[in-house]
DNA sequence: TACTTATATCTGACGTACGA
DNA sequence: TCGTACGTCAGATATAAGTA
């Protein structure tokens, strides 16, 4: 068995190991009614009929995502999620929230819809503010991003190090991506039904994750012994019920 | 090689809602 | 009334790609 199919494996039964913990596992609106996160983590999204090809028992990881890997930022693992997840009316903002913008690509593709004014610009263009049509347009896609993105169940590592490019959390980030993805050559596939499937994006169809970024990285294998320390910081250090 | 442009992703400010 | 969390939106930052 290769380096990296071990180092898949190992991923996998580490994430086992956290699967366990306390508000792990659940879907993201669960999560997010229910559990206090930590400041400041990644999180890992798994979607409904994405197994591995080699273990079909074990759900895959379809998107890896931190957050304040900017010096002195100040945003939360909480408040990032929520941006993906979208607002309790089951509105949301793509312009906000890069995940929401590919998988309503991706619905449209699929359903063989076109709304033009998807992901441009990073505020409602004036066109649409003033057309009913197409703000009524872009708000029911975003309902249905906010339905599909909602059911996804999502584990997360906290990493509470200090804000900053050079941050755990983007080292960790970076390379499960590339570990996953491998370089567009995915040790678990996607299904014949993922909906990133369909995704105007080459290479979320072929890495099989919501991810552009890294996935044509090479990755450093010896992320995973920090991977799993973090994994047992995390279990010991439960998350709060709301 | 340097500069420009495009892209991907996250950040921060501000307004609003809500509960103590 | 005040503090906190949430939602919105314009912008910042890092990186890659294109071009002169």
């Amino acid at each position: 068995m290769s380096a990296f199919v071990q180092g898949v494996d190992r991923f996998y039964s580490l994430l086992a190991r956290l699967s366990t913990a306390p508000g792990q596992g659940l879907r993201l609106r669960q999560l997010k009614e229910r559990f206090v996160l930590p400041r400041r983590g990644v999180y890992f999204f798994m979607e409904s009929g994405e197994f591995r090809v080699t273990h079909p028992e074990i759900r895959r990881i379809v998107r890896i995502g931190t957050h304040a890997v900017s010096a002195g930022s100040k945003s939360l693992l909480g408040a990032r999620l929520g941006a993906h997840l979208g607002t309790r009316t089951g509105g949301g903002n793509h312009r906000g929230s890069i995940f929401r913008l590919h998988v309503g690509a991706a619905l449209l593709a699929r359903d063989g819809l076109s709304l033009p004014s998807w992901g441009v610009g990073s505020a409602l263009p004036p066109q649409v503010r003033g057309n009913p049509v197409a703000l009524a347009a872009e708000a029911e896609l975003e309902r249905r991003v906010s339905a599909h993105i909602g059911e996804m169940t999502v584990l997360w590592v906290a990493v509470p190090d200090e804000p900053g490019p050079l941050s755990m959390r983007a080292y960790i980030e970076r390379n499960t991506i590339a570990l996953l993805s491998n370089k567009l050559a995915p040790l678990d596939v996607s299904s014949s039904g993922w909906l990133g499937r369909f995704s105007p994006r080459a290479e979320i169809r072929h890495s099989a994750l919501w991810n552009l970024r890294h996935v044509q990285d090479e990755c450093d294998l010896q992320f995973l012994p920090t991977l799993e320390s973090l994994v047992t910081l995390t279990r010991e250090d439960e998350p709060r019920s709301k």
